[in-house]
DNA sequence: AGCGGTCAAGTTGAT
DNA sequence: ATCAACTTGACCGCT
């Protein structure tokens, strides 16, 4: 009866499990074996192929009703190794600029939420300068395809702790100040299942103004003082725009050996009631094997309890 | 077509 | 010491 658009949009996290939608990539050892001059022609026709997919993946995500979609970190495929540097001018210009403005104008128009997230390469606490620097890079080298897809998330997690979080944290902070305005102004920081939790982070956040991506599996497997509500309202405050939360399921339930492995899907009753709550409008990156399938049940579990 | 070996990078904790 | 886990097995090259 007259259902209230759900402040809740669903996001699907980097790739399909039955849609035939596929991202590519190589490694370096091939490109060497190709030589210089091929090794570099066919990683432009994988990453010219990658953008003509992810316009694939955001149509897709559209048609299928899904609100959010996160961009593989590898969709320039070794865009920042040592042997195989990508110019980052090229993504602005000719061909390849043009792909990425259909992917941002598609995104646009069909409001597809698009962020990325790069791996536990990045590691913005580390002591060591080679590893802080290399991962500037390759943050720079994600927000510029963020600023030519248009997305407005960039996730990383806290890190390493080395034995001392709050020295961690403020070695964080410390380098925040050394990226772009692309970068900073699209950086977030994620609770991780091992060493961050929400209360680690919210300081963090606080003082440099990056907002907190809560994750609640990993909240649920590396827990703290803060409760969920608590941990929930907490990190929504921490956003200059619509928030994004994380969910996941135990793949062989909570008491299971591992519980921080995925399931394929979403059992509705790790969904928090606290974000059943929420009235204004949220983004949820739904982390499950079964990918679009599980985004799907999930969603329509969510809009079938909603309108009873 | 099927299959085995290979693949940039960091850190933690289970085995 | 080794290895799996982390947003995800995909790819080549051999049979």
């Amino acid at each position: 009866m007259n259902q209230k658009h759900s402040p809740v949009r669903l996001g699907l996290c980097c790739v399909f499990e039955d849609q035939p939608i596929q991202f590519r990539t190589t490694t370096a050892a091939y490109l060497s074996r190709l030589g210089a001059r091929d090794g570099r022609a066919h990683r432009d026709r994988l990453v010219e192929e990658n953008f003509t997919t992810l316009a694939r993946a955001i149509t897709c995500c559209h048609e299928l009703g899904i609100g959010a979609f996160r961009v593989n970190s590898q969709i320039i495929p070794l865009a920042t190794h040592r042997d195989w540097p990508f110019e980052l001018n090229v993504l602005r210009e000719g061909e390849l600029g043009g792909l990425l403005e259909t992917c941002r104008r598609l995104a646009q128009e069909y409001d597809i939420r698009l962020s990325m997230h790069p791996d536990q390469f990045v590691v913005l606490s580390a002591h060591r300068e080679s590893v802080v620097n290399a991962s500037l890079a390759e943050l720079e080298y994600q927000a510029a395809v963020c600023e030519g897809i248009g997305a407005d998330v960039l996730n990383i997690h806290g890190g390493g702790a080395y034995g001392d979080k709050l020295a961690a944290l403020a070695r964080f902070a410390d380098n925040v100040d050394r990226l772009s305005d692309a970068a900073r102004s699209r950086l977030t920081v994620e609770n991780d299942d091992r060493t961050y939790t929400p209360g680690d982070l919210l300081p963090l956040s606080r003082l440099t103004g990056i907002p907190l991506v809560y994750d609640v599996h990993h909240h649920r497997c590396n827990p703290d003082a803060l409760s969920l509500a608590a941990a929930t309202e907490a990190a929504l405050d921490t956003w200059n725009r619509e928030p994004l939360l994380h969910i996941s399921s135990p793949a062989d339930g909570w008491d299971g050996p591992k519980p921080n492995r995925h399931h394929r899907y979403i059992d509705p009753t790790d969904f928090p009631d606290a974000w059943r709550a929420l009235s204004s409008p949220v983004t949820v990156d739904v982390e499950a094997r079964a990918k679009e399938l599980a985004v799907l049940k999930l969603q329509h579990h969510l809009t079938s309890q909603g309108t009873n």
